[in-house]
DNA sequence: CCATTTAAAGACCAATCGGTCTATATATCG
DNA sequence: CGATATATAGACCGATTGGTCTTTAAATGG
């Protein structure tokens, strides 16, 4: 292993910004907004950058929008292995995870929708970068979810008939399909009542 | 009640092509790219309007996107009203709407998306007109799918304890959201599965 | 034939797009 | 201090945006 240099210590001006506090701010604009209805001014303006240091730092816009998505999918998956954590009671954990979604689809959260969902809606198909990002995601959701469905059959927990590996299919269209009709904003109120009545069936 | 004159009879070159023709083919355009992503002459080479005539029957392209989504709203619940037609058997007439959603959500029909989701997450909480429309279709097909489980209950073929109108809304989610991983483009076996799958759990 | 009406073709417009580049100010090192 | 490195501000670029307008060809009825 050749001997490592030490990298050179910067001089001059220092990097006066943060790098992934930037792309959380530029995910924010790209969630409100979409991919394409988002303009470089508003990146600019969320970041606080100027448009120098945002091409150095980034690239381009599109690479900008991957290094969001990717941490719009590290969130949403660190948030599911904490709600769906192998040592909690599986049934409750699936409460939890619904109960996050109850929480981002009603009102105005519902309004604002999943920056995931749309992104597939919008640029699925037509950009291989996000094309690989969406099939993953959803991928990883599934094995979560199917996951947590096991451990709930192995308890006993599960109506007969249910298999996990459908159930969670059936599962995570289920939520990302609230995440669409959560754009009409419904009521927390019933976005609970209809979660509850999925449960239902699923869950003994 | 005025005379109604009589609509002096167009003189001079006819009008040569067909406004819902037209409609319908820029429905094409905007469903496959969406509607920031569809510029002027990818509706005027769809379309195959000159700038001028487009402009002269349709206004502008928010004008003619709300056409074409009307258009679509029009045509999916046409096909609802068969599909759920009250003169047949409920259930049949469930599996016949969900075996749609297994045609429209597989591979390469999966991939183009559905304009009515897409728009949703595209455009609602920023327009209003395409508000009203995305709010109306949901609660049209909901009232529907709630109608036929309503006869289904009736015909004592649902699960004890499934309540028509959160299963309608359950099943509203659940279609919406294959709509979105169908993006992916799942194998229709998987698509067909998952719904069976789905139907098990409310259908006696 | 001729008047009238329509559609097509495409020039044209200001505004905005994503992206590059230069000049300047500033902060930190030896 | 002086050299170095960085970020900012904003000018600038060609391409494209949605939209208007003018010119020309064509089709019909009187």
């Amino acid at each position: 292993m050749p001997r490592q240099t030490p990298a050179p210590l910067p001089r001059g001006r220092p990097r006066s910004f943060d790098a992934e506090a930037a792309v959380e701010r530029a995910m924010g604009v790209f969630w409100s907004r979409g991919y394409h209805a988002t303009a470089l001014p508003d990146l600019l303006r969320a970041t606080k950058l100027s448009r120098g240091s945002l091409y150095a730092a980034f690239g381009d816009k599109h690479s900008l929008f991957l290094r969001a998505l990717d941490r719009y999918v590290a969130i949403a998956l660190t948030r599911m292995d904490i709600e769906l954590d192998h040592r909690r009671d599986p049934v409750d954990g699936l409460r939890a995870y619904l109960a996050g979604y109850v929480d981002r689809n009603s009102g105005a959260n519902g309004r604002r929708g999943c920056l995931l969902v749309a992104t597939a809606m919008e640029l699925a198909g037509r950009d291989a970068d996000v094309d690989r990002r969406i099939a993953s995601f959803f991928k990883a959701m599934e094995a979560r979810v199917a996951d947590a469905l096991s451990r709930a059959k192995a308890a006993g927990k599960l109506t007969d008939g249910v298999e996990p590996l459908s159930a969670a299919r059936i599962l995570v269209c289920f939520v990302e399909g609230m995440r669409v009709v959560g754009k009409t904003a419904p009521t927390r109120i019933i976005s609970q009542a209809t979660v509850d009545a999925f449960l239902d069936r699923f869950i003994r």
